[in-house]
DNA sequence: TTCCAAAATGAAAACGCTTACATTTGGAAA
DNA sequence: TTTCCAAATGTAAGCGTTTTCATTTTGGAA
């Protein structure tokens, strides 16, 4: 900037000027300097910069340690959003525990402007020992016990209920449900959803749940204790459609039929979804809609501090009625123009 | 900082010292500064510091457009390598054209210490024009004319060879490419591959080329242009996954059977290829590697800025054969354990 | 007790910007 | 011509650290 400054013989003030608008400067001034900058390839010390003014323009992204399409969907809803309004993204993910997400905000301190927080680690106990005060945060898919934050959930309980009860009104009245890892917000939502279901459109009927953990694995496993039992649900809801395509390959395995011989569901609505054979039923989470929606929640209270609310906000789920569950003869497949790879 | 200076009675220097290790400080000071440290919540700020050390220790990545996948996958091999060496990583995705790529590297001025760069709409103009020269840089599956900065490229053109002449090898004498993008270096160099491959193996032989722009929807025009051909070929192979797909749909609606009555293979191997009707065959990308060994090369580029090489590494691909080309009976998928979403 | 090297600590400059405030400039009004 | 005012520009402080260099303290040996 010196240099500049010294080659357009201004002061650097008036370097300063011709970058940030405005500042009453003189067009022709502020022509001169910028391209002599230009010449000189110099380009504004944004670190520099950020220090006076306090503002990073930057959000940080705290992520658990996530696979798949969850992930970069998350990811796309994000940078889409942040993109409109200028922000730079600080990711951080795959936090394995607690003490690596609270590594992580610490390290962000200084660099971002506020923070997007999606984690199965994070409590409100957490968040109040690790938390900066005065670091406007969104929190994602995480429970929020007390009010503190704004926070975005998918409506995995309603989802479920939908899904359990769509089930139901197929006339199934064995239904067994894979179920996500204990500690598992998420998890334990879907189960609620499943749970309340049944009780109250299903009276009296028995509760099937199999223990998993969100992984294809898992979802073989349960399949297999499925094709143990003496008296078979007659539908399989599986938690998330990975241990759906597990189960799946568990029931071809003993080329038991889906969905002739038992109907099968999964959640989130992974683009493999459609793929295998014969499609999922599931429920479609849209998760780069959460990323953005939470992201631009953000940008609001950096933008306005004092006015910030923390009212919980929730995603509804839409369900995905393909073939899995029914006896139909298979659909064609639709062939969607606008989902791109690459 | 100087609130702890002043409650533990010592200087600002003495605090910095506790806090950067080593430099000659008492140990019971250092524990009385770090613990009234925490009482107060004080930490350090990364963006002042980075200011007189000139390490942000952050790398920028710099991505297309991109879905899926692909993206994840690269994201996490850059991730996992960024967290072993204690990087942090700012992102910048969905780079449209040229012009919000050089925004995108200005922008990073003063917030990296090096840049990743994954672009299609980059080449040797282009990086001499907006990097900055004092920037370590990598580049990833980027077309780079001389050989300025160090590069890491996936083996397109081996994979699409090994692929056409693993199709030559089935006994396959018409074989169809469904071609990428004609401007997209991979595609150009799939497209080579093939060539080659049937020049070499399949001497005399017609090449029969299909305009695709790797996305689902195209390989399913592709599939209806083959099945209006009066010569049809027995083998399809699409230069990525999704546009396989694509035309397996093609190909299912018109009652034609993969691989009885025509053999079907992809590249990329995402992993969909697994688990659709019938698997795919396809040649395995290890996206993450590529993302991780890029990192790892720029993360010694930045420690040692005199011995750096610019040599381009190149990935080997490898071929998956699976029951989309085959007439064998479809063999009992294995599920993957280690694969895992959420 | 004195002295000295080594260890610990402090003072202050520097990193590259922005911005409040002071100063200069150039016309228009008197 | 002088006066005055707004616009343009300059000066310098400050953002929160690290680090060099100077200074003080410490703990033995003489």
């Amino acid at each position: 900037m010196k240099d500049v400054a010294r080659e357009a013989h201004v002061s650097i003030a008036t370097v300063s000027r011709a970058f940030n608008g405005g500042d009453n400067i003189t067009e022709s001034t502020r022509e001169r300097i910028l391209s002599i900058a230009q010449q000189l390839r110099f380009v504004p010390h944004s670190g520099a910069r950020s220090l006076i003014t306090r503002r990073t323009e930057t959000i940080g992204v705290l992520l658990p340690d996530l696979f798949g399409e969850f992930f970069s969907e998350i990811i796309r809803g994000i940078d889409q959003a942040a993109r409109v309004r200028k922000l730079h993204l600080l990711v951080s993910s795959s936090h394995g525990d607690s003490a690596e997400a609270a590594a992580a905000i610490r390290a962000m301190r200084g660099r971002v402007d506020g923070l997007l927080i999606m984690s199965p680690h994070v409590d409100a106990q957490f968040l109040a020992d690790n938390l900066p005060h005065d670091l406007p945060t969104v929190l994602m898919n995480t429970r929020v016990d007390g009010v503190t934050h704004a926070s975005f959930t998918v409506d995995n309980y309603g989802g479920a209920f939908a899904m359990a009860r769509h089930l139901i009104g197929r006339g199934h009245s064995r239904i067994a449900l894979i179920a996500g890892p204990e500690n598992n917000f998420e998890a334990q939502e879907r189960l609620r959803g499943y749970r309340d279901a049944l009780r109250e459109h299903l009276p009296g009927s028995e509760e099937l749940v199999l223990p998993g953990n969100f992984t294809e694995e898992s979802g073989w496993r349960a399949g297999n204790q499925i094709l143990a039992m003496t008296a078979r649900p007659t539908a399989i809801f599986a938690a998330n459609d990975m241990m759906a395509i597990g189960c799946l390959f568990a029931l071809s395995e003993a080329g038991i039929k889906v969905p002739d011989d038992i109907a099968l569901a999964g959640y989130d609505d992974i683009p493999i979804a459609r793929f295998i054979t014969p499609p999922l039923t599931t429920v479609r989470v849209r998760i780069a809609e959460l990323g953005a929606l939470a992201l631009e929640r953000l940008a609001l209270a950096i933008e306005n501090p004092d006015r910030v609310s923390v009212s919980p906000q929730t995603l509804r789920c839409e369900l995905v009625v393909r073939n899995s569950c029914s006896r139909q003869p298979p659909a064609i497949a639709v062939v969607n123009p606008s989902r791109r790879v690459r």
